[in-house]
DNA sequence: TTTCATTTTTGAAATCATTGCAAATATACA
DNA sequence: TGTATATTTGCAATGATTTCAAAAATGAAA
C-alpha cells in the first residue's frame, strides 16, 4: 500500500517534526522499503536523488523518527542496526546462514503474553527469531 | 537454584566443549548471574579470581557458548551486547530511562504465536520490551 | 617422563558502525 | 531585508568487538 508524499509529510508535522527535504525523503524511503535498510543503505539510496546528503544526517534523522515512534529500530543483527517502517504487528526472523531478515506475521499482539508486566509502561516490543530460512535449509 | 561446578563442567563436555579453567569460570559466572553481564563485566569479575584473563578470551568463549546454545546473547540495548544464562522461557524489558534490563515471565512460549513460520528452522527466540520501569515512572 | 601436535589463551593493533562537534546552510518570522 | 533559530554537513573521535600471530597449556604417543 503506497502512501503519498503529502500524507507522509502530514504525519511528520503531526509528530511535531519539521518536514525538511532530507527528512521527508528518508521517511518515505524507510516507510516504503520492505527490506529493513541500515543507515548506510538509506544514505546510498538517497544521496543522488538529494544532490547532497550526509551520513550523519541519516543517523540523526532515523533516531529522530524512532524517538517519535514513527519507525522502529531493529537490533536483531548484532553487528548493525536496521530500520523498519512497517507499522503492523509482526515478528522478525534473521537467517543465521544468509543473513536475510524477513517479517513473519503474528496471530496476536505478543504483549498480551507477558506476565508481571503490570507497573511497566511498554512503548516498544520486538520479537526476534533466528535460525535457518527455507532457502538455506534446502542447501 | 545453584548448580554445582561439576554439573556445569559436564554440561560443557556434553556440548563438545573442553572445560578449561577460563571456560568453566566464565560459564559459571554467566549461568549464576541474574544481571545479564556484558563481556567487559565478566572480564572485570573474573580477572582477579583467575590470576590472568584476556578480554579476547571472554569474547571468544561467550561466542562459543552462544553458538553451542548454552547461553543467549541479548541485543536489547543497541550500544552493547549482554549475555543471559537463564534457560527458562522469558522476555526482557529494558528501561529507556535507567537502562536496567529485567526478566519478565511469559504465559507461554511465544513461538506458538508466529504465523507462516512453517519451513523455518527456529533455534533462538527473544522478545524485547522497552519503555519505563516502575521505579522511573514514579519519578 | 619426554616429545610433539593440537588446542587454548593472550595482548596489542585494527576495524567499523555510530556519535560529537563546530562550521555552514536553510528556514521562519519580524 | 535582516536576524534568530533549526537543520545539515563533513571530519574527527569513540568504543565495543575482532583479527592476528605469538605464547602457553593440554593431550596423546612413545
Amino acid at each position: 500500500m503506497k502512501v503519498s508524499r503529502a500524507e507522509l509529510k502530514q504525519e511528520l508535522i503531526d509528530a511535531g517534526i519539521r518536514p525538511s527535504v532530507q527528512r521527508l525523503a528518508i521517511f518515505e524511503y524507510v516507510r516504503q522499503s520492505c527490506q529493513h535498510p541500515t543507515a548506510e543503505v538509506v544514505y546510498e539510496a538517497l544521496r543522488d536523488e538529494l544532490g547532497s546528503l550526509s551520513l550523519t544526517t541519516v543517523y540523526n534523522t532515523l533516531k529522530l523518527f524512532v524517538d517519535a515512534g514513527l519507525i522502529s529500530m531493529l537490533t536483531i543483527d548484532d553487528t548493525f542496526r536496521c530500520f523498519d517502517g512497517n507499522r503492523s504487528c509482526h515478528a522478525h526472523f534473521r537467517c543465521n546462514n544468509c543473513g536475510k531478515i524477513v517479517d513473519l506475521k503474528m496471530k496476536e499482539d505478543f504483549i498480551s503474553l507477558v506476565e508481571g508486566g503490570d507497573g511497566y509502561e511498554i512503548t516498544d516490543a520486538q520479537l526476534y527469531l533466528k535460525g535457518l530460512c527455507p532457502d538455506c535449509i534446502k542447501k
